[in-house]
DNA sequence: GAGTTTGAAACT
DNA sequence: CAGTTTCAAACTC
């Protein structure tokens, strides 16, 4: 924030020197400065209240008078424009900046009327930077190369941010350089405002432009309407606290969000013509993504996923984004609260508000609040989300919903610092689940993780699903898996335990109870933080791996299996197995069953028949077979059986997906369990390379930009045949185990859980790629 | 919705 | 570690 530069905010007038009318103004004794005047109140009669504001910092003042402006007014781009275009080229600099940001979201469509005052210039530039990844900066770049100085002056930060679009050197039309230049300075003013709000973020608006110009693509062609409508909403906001950076991250945060239900909505196809003002109200929000980020750059860790946050495009991304952002603005949060805790604390809520509302405008959720609830698990269901589509997008609202509420667990230990906390578990926010996990630093963050990831894997689930909650538990048996995924849609019905144990399966899956349970004198809430922290303290210490997740997932190539294999959870396990002694793993008693998974070695069950793998080695049935013995267990009718298999094949589909979630689950698990047990730490920084990391982003672009669920599975399901070779990659051990299993059975050690999880999929392939990196991040314990 | 069955979790 | 008890989900009616 606090820049040199700014020292030299006199030195803006070498812009200004260029121009003639400048030059006159020097010739000019400072005594008449009153022409001068008269000509800055032209460029913008608004920018330049007093003259001496002009000559320190014109721009600045200009800056932000303009970008008032235009908040207030964000379908004046057009006046203003025009404005701009007849003289006032720095009332159009915010203009330039947010095309900057613009042109990476807006690329293809977008460039037409955005371009400002130079748009007729502009498109091409703009064209230009969508080429480039960098195309945030490539406008940028023009305009800095030769606005060097008065960049500089304007903005510290900024510089940077020039010096790294400069390198990428996309300045190539000279002519539009000067243009550039002009907007440049433009930008500059608004890079003053965002500099002085986001001093940092120029790096990730970098990273942003790239990015999210892709997925911006879709946003911004079919949704930029629905994003107006709510950024136009959510503006007046801007404007009027500007100050508040906060804020503008919240607003963000619910713009983004929100915007993938309306772009999801097909029904939402806004023709390109509305792109002008969406572009505006993109930059807007680009804005206030930018100052989001720098404002977690403040806080120095969440950097990354705020770019991320900012880039995404794609539905999922957008989930995505809104989580990371939420984490960013956790952390942010936490520092905020750290200084100063009640303006935090007002942030969260707000946050929290504004997502909801969001939500709820952007998905309306099924009437069944349990659905929300239920799940969407953190890292887990990004990538599911990625590549879940509208639908997806349903379940990732949940996830959000689930998500906060899991978070709000997690976050009891650290969030116990921060009063969202003490708000429902409900609707904890993520911003506030982020915002505890953030506080708990790595613990809680870890823990929040994992019953994100845990979800991820209901998503799926949720979504055959979603029609009734029990059903889920009725229909889908596979995922426990996801249940330590379902979690996140569970709902107890404890009358004695009072959710503070095992039992409890909110309490099993670090989430605190809901609404839809039924529990009596439950003590799995917000308010009792403290009694669950200590009890899951108390439990862990016992059993470390207690709240880590039941079902381990191997990668498993399983050509054992044949064609089947696809359809196959073989790879996965249950961590203990099952002791089933009269139920032949056929029923949800079974865990393994109920965790769609086959039994294994280490199960003690007797007469096992478990349809997923039995325990002496059969692995799947075939269909017929499974159908034969549910048919002798269950002694129900053949339809029942294919109903059966049917199921369990879906299971195995979803169960893959789930796996793939599965995984993250295990890894939140580890997560979860390392901030009580502290022994492993999660992956922290995998669940944020999820979230943030440019791992996610591939994912993202891998598989988020499938619009149907199916072709998610696919990315999924292809991602884990892959992913073997990744796992090995990762060299965890447990890929080699897998596969040595003589019967295709596989004995999981429960820690092999973790590692191999995040590989599994194909975007976690990346991700774990990405990965690497974080750990540095995540401070292990 | 009430009652039964089941097996995990908790306890000893 | 094994046996028993407690518990709540899963299941049946």
């Amino acid at each position: 924030m606090d820049t040199p530069e700014r020292n030299q905010i006199g030195t803006p007038k070498a812009k200004f020197e260029d121009s003639p009318v400048f030059n006159y103004i020097n010739s000019l004794s400072p005594i008449k400065p009153v022409k001068s005047v008269h000509i800055t109140q032209t460029f913008s009669s608004l920018s330049f209240a007093s003259l001496p504001s002009v000559f320190t910092s014109p721009h600045v003042s200009s800056h932000k008078e303009s970008r008032f402006l235009r908040r207030h007014n964000p379908s004046d781009p057009s006046k203003s424009e025009s404005s701009l275009e007849s003289g006032n080229k720095v009332s159009t600099n915010e203009d330039a900046a947010e095309l900057c940001i613009n042109s990476a979201e807006l690329h293809e469509d977008c460039v037409p009327g955005d371009s400002i005052g130079e748009a007729s210039v502009e498109p091409r530039n703009l064209k230009y930077d969508c080429g480039s990844p960098q195309c945030g900066a490539t406008t940028r770049c023009g305009t800095e190369a030769g606005c060097e100085s008065e960049v500089a002056d304007l903005s510290a930060p900024l510089v940077p941010y020039v010096q790294k679009t400069t390198e990428n050197g996309s300045s190539d039309d000279g002519a539009h350089l000067q243009n550039i230049c002009q907007s440049e300075q433009r930008n500059e003013l608004t890079g003053c405002d965002w500099e002085s709000l986001i001093s940092g973020a120029s790096d990730l608006l970098i990273f942003d432009s790239p990015n999210g110009s892709e997925p911006f693509r879709g946003i911004m062609q079919n949704p930029l309407d629905s994003v107006t409508r709510f950024c136009n909403s959510l503006m007046p906001r801007l404007s009027q606290n500007e100050t508040a950076d906060e804020q503008n991250m919240l607003v963000l945060d619910t713009i983004v969000y929100g915007e993938q239900p309306e772009t999801e909505d097909p029904s939402s196809q806004y023709g390109e013509a509305s792109q002008p003002e969406d572009t505006e109200l993109m930059q807007d929000h680009l804005n206030s993504c930018m100052v989001s980020s720098q404002i977690e750059k403040d806080d120095n860790k969440v950097e990354a996923p705020m770019q991320f946050n900012c880039k995404p495009g794609l539905n999922l991304h957008r989930g995505l984004r809104r989580r990371c952002l939420d984490f960013e603005m956790v952390g942010a949060r936490r520092k905020s609260l750290d200084n100063v805790p009640n303006s935090s604390s007002s942030m969260l809520s707000q946050s929290d508000e504004k997502i909801t509302t969001n939500d709820k405008q952007l998905v309306p959720m099924k009437p069944g609040g349990e659905s929300s609830r239920c799940i969407l698990p953190g890292i887990g269901l990004h990538l599911n989300a990625l590549a879940t589509t509208s639908k997806d997008y349903k379940t990732i609202k949940r996830e959000n919903m689930a998500y906060g509420r899991q978070l709000s667990l997690p976050n009891l230990t650290a969030s116990a610092n921060s009063p969202t906390a003490g708000q429902g578990p409900g609707h904890e926010s993520f911003s506030s689940a982020s915002s505890d996990r953030d506080v708990d630093g790595t613990e809680n963050g870890v823990q929040l993780l994992q019953d994100a990831s845990q979800e991820p894997a209901f998503l799926a689930n949720e979504e055959f699903n979603q029609n009734s909650p029990k059903k889920k538990r009725h229909v889908l048996p596979k995922f426990e898996q996801a249940g330590e995924t379902e979690s996140s849609c569970k709902r107890c019905n404890c009358k004695k335990s009072k959710c503070l144990k095992l039992y409890c399966e909110c309490f099993a899956a670090g989430v605190y109870c809901i609404e839809p349970c039924s529990c009596q004198e439950c003590f799995n809430k917000p308010i009792h933080e403290d009694t669950v922290l200590a009890t899951r303290k108390q439990i862990e210490s016992r059993n470390p791996l207690a709240f880590a997740p039941k079902v381990i997932r191997n990668a498993d190539s399983v050509p054992e299996y044949g064609e089947e294999s696809s359809k196959t959870p073989a790879s996965a396990r249950h961590k203990r197995g099952c002791n089933c002694k009269k139920s032949s793993c056929l029923k949800k008693y079974c865990e393994c069953y109920q965790g769609g998974v086959g039994c294994s070695i280490s199960c003690r069950c007797e007469g096992c028949k478990n349809t997923f793998g039995r325990k002496d080695g059969s692995f799947m049935l075939t269909e017929t077979e499974a159908d034969e013995e549910e048919a002798e267990a269950c002694g129900k009718s053949v339809a029942e059986n294919h109903q059966q298999k049917n199921e369990i094949q879906e299971n195995e589909e979803q169960h893959q997906d789930s796996a793939l979630p599965t995984t993250p689950l295990r890894l939140s698990r580890q997560l979860v369990s390392l901030p009580f047990s502290s022994k492993n730490k999660p992956p922290r920084s995998s669940v944020f390379s999820i979230g943030s990391s440019s791992g996610l982003y591939t994912s993202q672009k891998l598989g988020i930009l499938c619009p149907e669920t199916k072709f998610e599975r696919h990315i999924q399901a292809v991602p884990e045949d892959e992913m073997p070779e990744i796992l090995q990659g990762d060299g965890s051990p447990s890929t080699g185990i897998k596969t040595a299993s003589p019967n295709g059975k596989r004995v999981c050690p429960p820690n092999r859980e973790f590692a191999p999880s995040p590989g599994r999929r194909a975007g976690r392939k990346l991700i774990l790629q990405s990965i690497p990196s974080f750990p540095s991040l995540t401070p292990q314990n």
